[in-house]
DNA sequence: GTGAAAGCGCTAACAT
DNA sequence: ATGTTAGCGCTTTCAC
């Protein structure tokens, strides 16, 4: 009996300093019923009689009950949280998959904790370590490229895994992306087609862009369009870095007529900027092909021609894959392949 | 007795389907300890015999444990987690900010939960509402328009607030960020210094923006540089819509000649494009300045002039100012103003 | 349809 | 320095 006593004190005195937060027990008490019955409320509508439901909601009107995720997550052993890491938040097509995979999650009652691997295989670990301590129910992944011990453990946390931006007939559980090589031979094709005779490409050292690179690179050689200049910047990709890389393309290599294949928009302006700023005219003497198709490549001077890929698409389907998979919905497919098309404008 | 088996055949059958996940009970006892020494080995190492600690950390490391941040969370009250809402995250500049911020506080073992407000305060309120049911220590937002609802609830979770990207006397908690009508007076006064005699202005519709246009146009009337033709666009931005403002100032407003001040670099560098397109000078015929000073603003042609805001370090100091606080050390300040500054380029 | 009871996996006094 | 104990706030059988 004392000691009932002395655990109601010490539990009265966290309560006031923590400012006596309202719990399914008040609101239970409040409406005369059970706590597990409010609980069945809010999780299971159905489940209760239209009445009783009526004074619990009444309740959670008067208290401003805020269900606390945490304590539910915890005896449910469902978070209600997805993991999502990307190499860069600042990078503009990886931040719109997230908005769309997002919004998506959040019509479903999900939130997502966000991680950034920087690029790095191994902050991706550590990055994915920790956020699985949050016991995320799914996780959203960047590229197919993951450490050994990374797969270990994303595989032991036996919750469903979206791998994006890229394909894999062997993906940990779904991937959804799109094949870098056939971009890069597809680009090569285009370019070909158009008549141009000379070619070099920007890429940021990123494993995909430098996919997309290699392939583009060879096909130019097995088609007989002779040897591509390659020329590579940091991962991530920015205007500047396009300058710079073309005006070394231009100075270093003398190369003033042909086309420039870029692995991204970012870079494919950069590219157009200075050779526009050096005289050159695109795309009379400068051919130049982005990659993304962002949202200003329809509109630079001249409009670009790039390469679409469907972000938003590809961060709704990778949640829709995730939110099925969680609720033991069929998704019958492993592989989703979203594919590309090539925007012809302008510069290309 | 018969309670007890059934219970534990409950519990067997539950690991079962789960794959038996390590938990620091089985920890403990591989390392012949009390879960509680556990706990204090990955909390408070120091208050644990060197010797013990080697031997749970081995059986740690045998196991691969993995400790459950919701179990911890709700037990200790501390989620180690924060949310932060945006109104959007394809927009580079929250990005930017969010990037920041994710890294400042990962360094300190949180973790951020994401939200986001598409501009819109009722969103904003009802994504509010969602994350403080995930009980995070601290809440990072932009702006300080909140419904007063929210305003509410936000108080009421009795937890860190920081806002930012605006300046207030009477911030929730803390505000970090800068004067928006300060930048707009300024830029007045470095166009009108650079003898310009007709002013325009884009916008975006948003609560910020809008305050520096209003802030610019009334001080070029202040100062007698006459009335200033205003445009809008959607919240966001987008060089599309840059070139589309400026297109209308110039077909339909006669604006051939004078300053756009844009509300970012986005919108200015479509202004830029239109304005070259069409083939007037810059800054010759028309002079360009933008707001932000993102990566590219350097490396336009010409370079852009700007203003500049240090979004990585706002990022950072909410994050040092919620960090601060979660731990009760000191953070006086709860106003942070960290200005900003006009970049002279070559467009304005 | 509702209530009682038993945890979810961990932390935090408290006792030793 | 370590173990024991009592929860954190909720969900979920299981009875009724």
């Amino acid at each position: 009996m004392d000691e009932v006593r002395r655990t109601k004190q010490r539990k009265a005195a966290r309560l006031l300093r923590s400012g006596a937060s309202v719990t399914i027990e008040s609101v239970a008490e409040r409406a005369g019923v059970a706590p597990a019955t409010v609980s069945r409320a809010l999780n299971h509508p159905h489940k209760v009689a239209p009445e009783t439901l009526a004074r619990v909601n009444q309740a959670i009107a008067q208290t401003g009950y805020l269900p606390n995720l945490v304590a539910g997550g915890l005896a449910s052993s469902r978070s209600r949280l997805f993991a999502a890491v990307v190499p860069s938040i600042a990078n503009l097509v990886y931040a719109e998959t997230i908005q769309s995979f997002t919004r998506r999650v959040r019509e479903k009652g999900y939130q997502v904790v966000l991680g950034e691997s920087g690029y790095d295989s191994q902050t991706e670990e550590d990055v994915v370590t920790a956020l699985l301590g949050r016991r995320p129910d799914a996780i959203f992944l960047i590229g197919i490229n993951h450490s050994l011990e990374c797969r270990r453990k994303l595989l032991a946390a036996k919750i469903p895994v979206a791998e994006t931006w890229d394909i894999t007939p062997t993906p940990l559980d779904v991937v959804v992306g799109y094949d870098h090589d056939k971009v890069g031979e597809a680009v090569a094709e285009y370019l070909l087609g158009r008549g141009h005779r000379a070619f070099a490409c920007v890429a940021a050292s990123d494993a995909r862009a430098l996919k997309r690179q290699a392939a583009f690179a060879a096909e130019i050689v097995r088609r007989g369009g002779g040897e591509v200049l390659l020329e590579t910047t940091l991962p991530g990709s920015s205007l500047e870095w396009g300058r710079q890389r073309m005006a070394a393309l231009i100075e270093e290599r003398g190369f003033t007529k042909g086309a420039v294949f870029c692995s991204s928009d970012f870079l494919a302006l950069g590219v157009l900027v200075e050779a526009q700023a050096r005289g050159l005219s695109v795309p009379g003497d400068v051919a130049v092909m982005g990659f993304g198709d962002l949202d200003f490549a329809a509109h630079t001077h001249p409009a670009m021609t790039t390469v679409k890929i469907d972000r938003t698409l590809m961060g709704a389907t990778a949640a829709d894959a995730l939110l099925a998979r969680v609720v033991d919905q069929p998704w019958p497919e492993s592989v989703v392949d979203l594919g590309f098309s090539i925007v012809a404008r302008a510069t290309a």
